[in-house]
DNA sequence: TAGATTGTTAATCGATTAACAATC
DNA sequence: TAGATTGTTAATCGATTAACAATC
């Protein structure tokens, strides 16, 4: 067995960051990089980028940097770029409603198949070409298809419930809009958005800014 | 001029979890509680929920822990739900309508006061009864209304112009739902919440989870 | 080769946890 | 008072930054 180095959360949460800056280099047609230059143009340290990248291997050449299209495609390649998820939305809300319209999860390897709510005038209806069951077929539809993550988007006094029923159903993956925090143990990689908290966040930044 | 120690960005983001953790305890009816109690709920240590706190004081007393009910309205206070935010929506596509639509916001704090789009269908509509101006209003409206906070919710190619114009007209917050980065510079704060990447987290934790 | 820049080790910094005296 | 639990200082841990030998 090989001995991993853990890599921590900190770095795992820079990788997009990365993606999304060499994906723009590559639209500027800019073909090498050194970690001084990437560094002034994400604002953190050389020392930082080329820690971050030696957790997942050697991408730079002494003297010379990165090969932008290279790095690039190792980054896409750790993000898993190239494989696809199942998503399923629970809530066809106004947040349910946003992302099912999202074309650029569908770009980036995640296919939302279905979108599930208890509102009898929802039911039946298409969102984005995407359609909307019933919550009683939710059960069956994982049973019949590969369901990878489920994006909750369902109002507060649902979300026990439904987390529950998705964690049952051996769904693997939360993508949590809701306010809670669903600590549903080992299994289940949970990621939250919360977006009241980070408006709170926002507001406090501000006030302590104006002080 | 009082000496006052710098409040880290991870307690303060650990707030709204407070917040809201005190929140349910109230509805449990729940009047007082130990830090190891709710270390136990929150899933983060005793130690740590005291430190945090007594960066803002000290709520609790010895022997019997805090005052449930105390320690929410000091939160609240710290939190600033008080207060009110002016805030604009830049953007009235799937992501613009759902934060139009959210009565949470409001619950909170944070009132929107107007909607910008450049497309000619939306503009003089209203939104969840926000009416939505053209982006060449902006200036104006700003000008006759104080405006705390611009909600970025454009597409790709209006970011850096949204962000620039928004920054010339004195806003001094961003709530940032664009992939971009927005270094704008001292005077402003901006709280990025990038979906894209959250999900791409998710999905990384799944793969590496799988394997 | 000389210059540049990585990969990597060591030093520093900051955040978390542990410990315990203060005190309700 | 005795027990409990805070507030706070000290110890530990982890993440960031600095330094530099390796090497292109």
């Amino acid at each position: 067995m090989i001995e991993e180095k853990k890599i921590s959360m900190a770095v795992i949460r820079r990788l997009p960051r990365y993606f999304r800056y060499l994906s723009d280099l590559i639209k500027l047609d800019i073909k090498r990089i050194s970690s001084k230059e990437l560094s002034e143009r994400m604002q953190i340290t050389a020392s930082q980028i080329r820690q971050d990248l030696n957790c997942f291997g050697g991408f730079g050449q002494q003297g010379y940097g990165y090969n932008v299209e290279y790095l690039y495609e190792e980054i896409s390649k750790i993000l898993g770029t190239d494989k696809r998820f199942s998503c399923i939305i629970l809530g066809a809300g106004n947040m349910g409603n946003a992302l099912a319209n999202y074309e650029n999860f569908k770009k980036r390897g995640y296919d939302i198949l279905a979108i599930f709510d208890v509102s009898e005038d929802k039911i039946g209806k298409k969102i984005n070409g995407i359609e909307v069951y019933s919550t009683d077929k939710l059960a069956e539809f994982v049973a019949n298809n590969k369901v990878d993550i489920a994006i909750l988007t369902v109002p507060n006094k649902k979300i026990i419930e439904a987390a529950t029923e998705v964690t049952s159903l051996g769904i693997k993956g939360i993508w949590n809009f809701t306010p809670s925090d669903l600590s549903l143990g080992e299994g289940i990689v949970v990621e939250n958005v919360h977006l009241s908290d980070s408006l709170m966040v926002l507001g406090y930044r501000l006030r302590e800014k104006g002080e």
